[in-house]
RNA sequence: GCUGCUGUAGCUCAGUGGUAGAGCGCACCCUUGGUAAGGGUGAGGCCGGGAGUUCAAUCCUCCCCAGCAGCACCA
């Protein structure tokens, strides 16, 4: 008699299973309806097929298509193998390499015969038709243990190079593992799987594009084909993540940004931003709302040097880890020779001294602090700028306003002493809660912990990551994601933990942007000191700290959460005055000075155009209010307000409009209850 | 920085080995029209930069630059 295994599953209770049955059968052991639900399982933690036995006692969870990540992560995996399986099928001889899911699908590297073009957008249609089939077919995924050198013979018998040559390094003792689909092809693949390819949706997923990938990420090694789809549980999680994809696309900043006029990029100066006026107002809304904020929450302003002898950022660490990203300028005339009307040739002497332009703020804030000696009685001081850095970021990564090599920070180094440092992450932590929410963004914070290359004593690290945990813990705040603390080890900077605010937009993107940072690191390198109340000189802790991040990045995020529908307050152009008729002209216009008296930002459209037209023109430019006036309204001082978004026009007198429009172009911080 | 793709009028894009076209926008004229495109006429381009092949290059080849997508990176 052999003995039975104890299966135990998540609610506490055991079951007796036989030996080799398997989580399907615990499954069925429970009952029906779960058994056709159960599509995985966790067997002590381990991801599995559902029909792997036990291989002893085991802990079991049971995964469905409830338990979205896991059931994602499955599909996705075998949505690559089907891939594989499709090129194949269609394409005899296309070796097959590797496929994993991604996070919105899944891709697989292949390499298409020698006498084949590489595929290409014009085979995908192909591909998915053969998916489907496959997965029409209802192939059983089965797991089968081989040896490497069954792997090997396997792989070279059928010309697979790049396969032989992976199976060659597996490790010898590890249990290798296929999975066949049906019985007529398999990969070698770790699993787990889905139990068959009928378990997958063929609607759930869309082949999007191809790109060339080099074996193993490698440019000396020969080229692959990379095969990229999107796949989901079912054809509405698949139309919404399109949806999701085009509202996007819609709303993309570089695209509202040129059609409303607020800035321009070129390359003459790529990765910097040129702003026009529509956009600089913006800026401007948004730095005057954060100089209120800072000053009231004790904060003082100050305005650093853009350039510094490079000693200086050797000092601080910069200059040795991180010159690549630095923009360093001779501190001396260049000798220019003349070429015509061609191109000067500026030379610079071996011997010139270099100075580099910052790329952030903390080093200048730090001599700032130095000056003088403080007293612990000055503590806290915090030290606030709009700082103007450059970074000389990789070309690759610049992006709109969102990656940019020159930017300004609402920076603050607030230098405290170490009893003070939980009571100020706290007010900070609260400050950004006000902020976040005044612009109605949600948010997770999240708190990166120490890198495995750092500088400082574990002892410090220990102090600092507890401090951070502490703050948050006795801090008050409302906007808020799931309310959990989610902690990153390793994404620490090397100089401090932080905490950072993640913050989830309209259509559910999450942007980081805020930060503050527990350093001990910098104050010691630049040998920053108070004196404490015995007297002897000791070292501030430097909290490092922003709420937009960056102007730039914060304004891009705001034009595609809002799709350019910007509030009163924020909208370049808050009201357009737009006539019917000429006869309206003179009446539009003393309603333009009365508006602009009252302080709101308001256009005349005089222009002979019918007014449909101007309707149109002012609601592509997202203006918020368009104040019409015809003749009508100019006899009885009235104007039909239609608001952005809204079908039906309000007629009201000009005095009310403007009480109206006053009160929405209050900034958040300004409104009185 | 890596891979792929792209670069033609202010914008979105056609197109061709013999120096170019549309729509929108812009200017002017007609139209004074009541809530998402009224009509007409016209101006506007060193076809990203450089080199090569060619009788001839916006088009083909090479190099560079920038942009886009992905990757890597983001102190």
């Amino acid at each position: 008699m052999t003995e039975l295994l104890k299966i135990s599953l998540p609610d506490g209770s055991v079951r007796e299973m036989e030996p080799g049955s398997t989580p399907g059968d615990v499954a069925a052991a429970i009952g029906p309806g779960l058994a056709k639900a159960a599509i995985a399982a966790r067997v002590d933690g381990e991801l599995r097929d559902i029909n792997r036995p036990f291989e002893g006692d085991a802990e079991l969870a049971l995964i469905t298509s409830r338990d979205e990540e896991d059931a994602l992560e499955l599909a996705r995996h075998d949505f690559a193998h089907v891939l594989a399986e499709a090129v194949q099928s269609l394409y005899p001889g296309t070796q097959i390499t590797f496929g994993p899911a991604t996070d919105d699908g899944f891709y697989y590297d292949v390499k298409a015969p020698a006498d084949r073009e590489p595929f290409s957008m014009d085979d995908l249609p192909d591909i998915e038709e053969e998916m489907r089939r496959i997965i029409k077919a209802d192939k059983p995924l089965r797991r089968e243990v081989w040896s490497r050198q069954q792997l090997i013979d396997k792989w070279e018998a059928e010309g697979e190079v790049f396969k032989a040559e992976w199976a060659k390094e597996l490790p010898e003792n590890e249990e290798l593992t296929v999975y066949w689909s049906g019985e007529d092809w398999l990969d070698m693949c770790r699993g787990p799987h889905l139990a068959s390819t009928g378990k997958l949706d063929p609607q759930a997923f869309k082949l999007t594009r191809v790109a060339g990938a080099y074996w193993r990420g490698d440019q000396n090694n020969p080229q692959l084909t990379r095969i990229y789809g999107t796949g989901w549980l079912n054809k509405k999680q698949l139309n919404a993540h399109l949806t999701r994809l085009e509202e996007a696309a819609k709303r993309d900043h570089r695209k509202l940004g040129r059609e409303m006029d607020l800035f321009h990029l070129q390359e003459e100066a790529h990765g910097s931003v040129f702003w026009h006026p529509k956009g600089y107002r913006i800026w401007r809304e948004l730095e005057a709302y954060m100089r209120r904020k800072m000053d009231r929450a004790g904060y003082r302003e100050i305005k650093t040097p853009q350039l510094m002898d490079v000693r200086q950022w050797e000092q601080s660490g910069h200059w040795g880890k991180y010159a690549e990203n630095m923009f360093a300028v001779p501190d001396m005339v260049p000798e220019v020779e003349e070429l015509g009307d061609g191109p000067a040739n500026p030379s610079v002497a071996p011997d010139a001294d270099w100075m580099a332009i910052k790329p952030m703020n903390c080093p200048a804030h730090v001599l700032v602090f130095k000056q003088g000696i403080t007293s612990y009685r000055d503590l806290p001081i915090r030290l606030g700028e709009m700082g103007c850095c450059h970074r000389n970021e990789p070309h690759g990564a610049l992006h709109g306003l969102m990656r940019v090599r020159q930017f300004t920070q609402d920076d603050a180094h607030i230098f405290c002493t170490e009893e003070q440092v939980v009571e100020e992450v706290k007010a900070f932590i609260e400050l950004a809660d006000q902020v976040y929410r005044d612009f109605g963004f949600t948010y997770d914070v999240k708190l990166a912990l120490r890198p495995e290359k750092r500088f400082g004593s574990d002892e410090d690290w220990d102090k600092a990551e507890q401090e951070l945990r502490d703050a948050v813990a006795v801090s008050d705040m409302q906007g808020e994601g799931d309310g959990k603390l989610e902690e990153l080890p390793g994404e620490g900077a090397f100089y401090a933990p932080k905490l950072e605010w993640h913050l989830t937009d309209a259509i559910g993107r999450t942007w980081q942007v805020g930060t503050i940072q527990g350093d001990r690191v910098l104050p010691d390198r630049l040998d920053a000191s108070y004196v404490g109340e015995d007297g002897e000189k000791h070292r501030p802790v430097m909290l490092h700290r922003a709420i937009f991040g960056s102007y730039e990045r914060f304004i891009g995020i705001l034009i595609e959460h809002f799709a350019g529908r910007l509030p009163v307050w924020l909208a370049p152009v808050q009201a357009v005055v737009a006539t019917i008729v000429s006869d309206a002209d003179d009446y539009a216009k003393a309603a333009v000075v009365k508006l602009e008296a009252a302080g709101i930002r308001v256009e005349s459209d005089l222009r002979n155009e019918k007014i449909n037209y101007k309707v149109r023109e002012h609601s592509h430019a997202k203006v918020p209010h368009l104040l019409v006036v015809g003749n009508r309204e100019a006899e009885e001082g009235t104007v039909a307000i239609r608001t952005l978004g809204e079908k039906e026009q309000r007629v009201m007198s000009l005095d009310e409009a403007i009480a109206l429009l006053k009160a929405e172009a209050t900034p958040p911080d300004l409104v009185e209850d």
